[in-house]
DNA sequence: ATTGATGCAAAAGATTTGCAAACTG
DNA sequence: CAGTTTGCAAATCTTTTGCATCAAT
């Protein structure tokens, strides 16, 4: 058993609930994509895996590690939530490109300190933050 | 009749499109109120004057006032989009009380420069962008 | 007169929920 | 065995859409 794996058992029984086989086949899954994914593309993966575990457990259990903070949901301006993993990885934002979907990853840590700044002076207390950068893509852009 | 009527008399038949009452009227709900807004609001507040408009209606101009760039629309994390309207107004950013709701807007232009410059160095051409910082507003944050 | 807009109700899409049956600790 | 969790289907919520009628140019 890996570390996400100990980790996620520690959260489960802290809070009363029981490990599931669903729920450690949803965490494999969830951790062994590296790519952004919906409730329906999880739905999916572990479907063509031939492992039928209905909708309503994908989304609570979604939540669940959302709540455990292993997994942070992503609005794309899309209809439905993405999600990605967040155990072990080191926080980044994201650019979204409005022709091709395209996400991209990165890190500014002059941009989180001048958050962390801009709260203070609103005797504000940040927990989390979100940045997405919307526009063109490398390939999509204008070239010119 | 004002600047932001002007404007959007003058988008919406630049497109060819109607100037009808139920536009006029929603156009002007939207300008008075110096809230932040769903589309169910909107609809409450104009049958609170009386005026019955349906949800279609609402929903198609409040997307037609969007792709103007009369209105801009928020996530915060809740079930439905919030707007604002920001003809007129600055762009800014959003602190989000995750215990009140409350939402605070600041502007940090030295932010603002960085993600230009993160941009450029992926090859990235930004249009829009969302800073979204989530914790405790000063009422609420813990004292200590 | 034309063409676009409205309102209604139905449809759609994502997510949640009630409940009986199945499983975990 | 008690208490959770699952799966199903039905329900919910927000937003979109088809269509006949109505209004703007």
């Amino acid at each position: 058993m890996n570390q996400v794996e100990e980790a996620f058992d520690r959260f489960v029984r802290g809070k009363g609930l029981k490990l599931t086989s669903q729920r450690k086949r949803i965490l494999k899954a969830v951790f062994q994509t590296h790519r952004h994914f919906t409730a329906e593309d999880l739905y999916g993966m572990l479907h063509q895996d031939r492992l039928k575990i209905s909708r309503a457990t994908i989304y609570r259990t979604l939540n669940l590690l959302e709540e455990g903070k292993f997994l942070e949901s992503l609005d794309v301006g899309k209809d439905s939530k993405y999600y990605e993993h967040v155990m072990g990885h080191a926080h980044h934002d994201h650019m979204i490109c409005i022709n091709c979907g395209r996400l991209i990853e990165f890190r500014d840590d002059n941009i989180e300190a001048l958050q962390e700044q801009a709260s203070r002076a609103h005797g504000f207390l940040v927990t989390s933050h979100s940045l997405k950068l919307f526009g063109f893509c490398k390939n999509c852009r204008p070239k010119g």
